[in-house]
DNA sequence: TGAGGTAGGTATACGCCGTACACTTGTCAA
DNA sequence: TTGACAAGTGTACGGCGTATACCTACCTCA
C-alpha cells in the first residue's frame, strides 16, 4: 500500500538491481559491491538479491553487459565508400568502446575476470568480426587479427606500467639515486616521460596517445597483411 | 629440540613461506591460496605467517616475485653482432616469459592484479628496456613500444576470447542453429578455427601460434619505425 | 650468571563475505 | 475460496583477513 507509492523502493528487478550495482561501482569502487552493501543500497535484506540474480558471479556478468551495451554501434557497412574503410570503422568503434570503459573504470578488471563471455560481449565480438570480413580479410586473417587485439578490442590493456606517475614522486629524496642505480634505463625513461609530458596534466603518460599509438600499429599491421594477400602461417614478412 | 630434526617442520622463513605459496597455487588453483590453507600447508596457525609478511598484499608480490625470478636472463648486448639484434633478443626473452608464466598458470591474473611493480618486475621491465635502447630506439620511441607491448612484454595477454574451445562444446545440439542465427559471424571464424585446428589438439585455437603471431606484428611494427628514425607523434606512416 | 630484549609461534576474537534453507506475505487464476 | 507462485525476510554456517595479547626459546651483555 505505502510501498506502491514510495518511490524510493519501487519493486525491485534484474535490471534495476545490474543498474544500481553499476552506479556503486561507479561511485565506491569495485570492492563496494558487495551482495550486502548493494542491497543496503536498494533498502532490502541481501537475500533478496538472490531473487533476480543466482549469485555474485552472475550479478558481474550483468554489470558487464551493462557498461558493453553501452558503446556506440558500429557504422553500418552500406555507409562505407570502400572496404579499406575498415581501418576507420575499426578504429572508431574501439575508440568508442575505450570512452565507455573509462566511464566505468572498474569495468576491465571485472571483464578479465569472467570465465565464459557474456551474450553482449559475444554480440559485440561478431559485430567487430563482421567488419574485419567486409573489409576484405579472410577468415584466417581475421581469427589471427582478433587475437592479436586482445583486450584492446574492447578499449583497454593491462599497463603493468606506470612509468612516471609512480616512479617519481616515489622516487623523491635519496630513494630516487638508490633507483637510478637500480633501475638506470627505467629512470631515464620515466625522466623523458615526465619532462616530455610538462604540457599535458599531472606529468603522468598521455595514456590516450599510448592507446592509439599501439592500436594504429597493430592496425597497420593488419592493413599491410591484407593487401598482400595473407594466406597462411607467414607472420613474419620481414 | 625434537623441532630442529623433524623435517617436515623446519624454520619457516619468508622463502619457504613463498615458495610454499607458489607450489599451492600451481597444485590447487590460485583460489586455494589464503592465508589460512598456506599455513596449514606449513604445518602452522594462520597468524604465524604474518612473521614473515606484512599481509595477504605483500605474499602475493612476493609469488609474483618467484614466478618473475624464474625468466631466463636476457642475451648479453655484448654477444649481438649487429643493432638490428634487438629483435630476436626481445623475442627470445619474451618467449622465454611466457614459457616460465604458463608454468604458473595463476601467474598472470596476479600480475595483473598488483598496483604497483615489485622490484624483480621492475629488473625486467628495465632490461627489456636496455635491449631497445641498444638497439638504437631513441626514449620516445622505447616509452611508447613498451607501453604498447604492455602485458605481452611477460608473455600473455588476456584472451577475452575463447572462440572454440568453449563455443563448439557448449553449440552442439539445437544450441548452435541459435548461436549461428544470433552471432553469424563468430560461428563462422570458430568452425573454420576448429575445422583449421584438427592437427593441433583438442580443436582448441593454437595460444603459441595466436601469440607469436601478435608479437611479431608488433616487433616488425617496432623495427619499421626504428629503421624511419622515428622522432615524434607520428605514429600512422600510413 | 642472570636479566632483558627479541624473534617466532600461538590463541582468541572481530567483522566482513557469499549463500543455503526455511519462513512469510501479497497477488492473481481457477 | 483455494492454492500456486513470486518476492522479500530471518537466521545461520563456514570461510576469509587480520588486530591484539600472549607465550617461550634463545641471544647478548653486564
Amino acid at each position: 500500500m505505502v510501498q506502491q507509492v514510495e518511490a524510493s523502493r519501487a519493486a525491485l528487478s534484474r535490471d534495476r538491481v545490474l543498474q544500481a550495482a553499476v552506479a556503486l561501482a561507479d561511485t565506491a569502487g569495485i570492492d563496494s559491491v558487495s551482495m550486502r552493501k548493494l542491497s543496503q543500497e536498494l533498502g532490502v535484506v541481501p537475500m533478496a538479491l538472490y531473487k533476480h540474480v543466482a549469485n555474485k558471479e552472475e550479478l558481474l556478468d550483468g554489470m558487464v553487459d551493462v557498461v558493453v551495451g553501452e558503446i556506440d554501434p558500429p557504422r553500418r557497412h552500406a555507409d562505407w565508400k570502400s572496404p579499406a574503410d575498415w581501418k576507420s570503422a575499426v578504429r572508431q568503434r574501439i575508440l568508442a568502446a575505450r570512452r565507455t570503459l573509462l566511464r566505468h573504470p572498474w569495468a576491465s578488471r571485472v571483464i578479465e575476470s569472467r570465465r565464459s563471455p557474456t551474450p553482449v560481449v559475444l554480440e559485440y565480438m561478431d559485430s567487430m568480426i563482421a567488419m574485419f570480413r567486409d573489409g576484405g580479410f579472410s577468415i584466417d586473417l581475421t581469427h589471427h587479427v582478433m587475437h592479436a587485439l586482445g583486450s584492446r578490442m574492447l578499449g583497454f590493456t593491462q599497463e603493468l606500467f606506470d612509468d612516471s606517475q609512480r616512479l617519481a614522486p616515489n622516487a623523491q629524496a635519496a630513494g630516487l639515486v638508490e633507483m637510478a642505480g637500480r633501475y638506470p634505463h627505467l629512470v631515464e625513461l620515466a625522466m623523458a616521460a615526465a619532462h616530455e609530458a610538462d604540457s599535458v596534466v599531472g606529468s603522468g603518460c598521455d595514456d590516450q596517445f599510448e592507446f592509439e599509438f599501439a592500436l594504429d600499429l597493430q592496425l597497420d599491421g593488419f592493413e599491410r597483411l591484407r593487401q598482400q594477400g595473407w594466406s597462411s602461417k607467414a607472420p613474419t614478412p620481414s
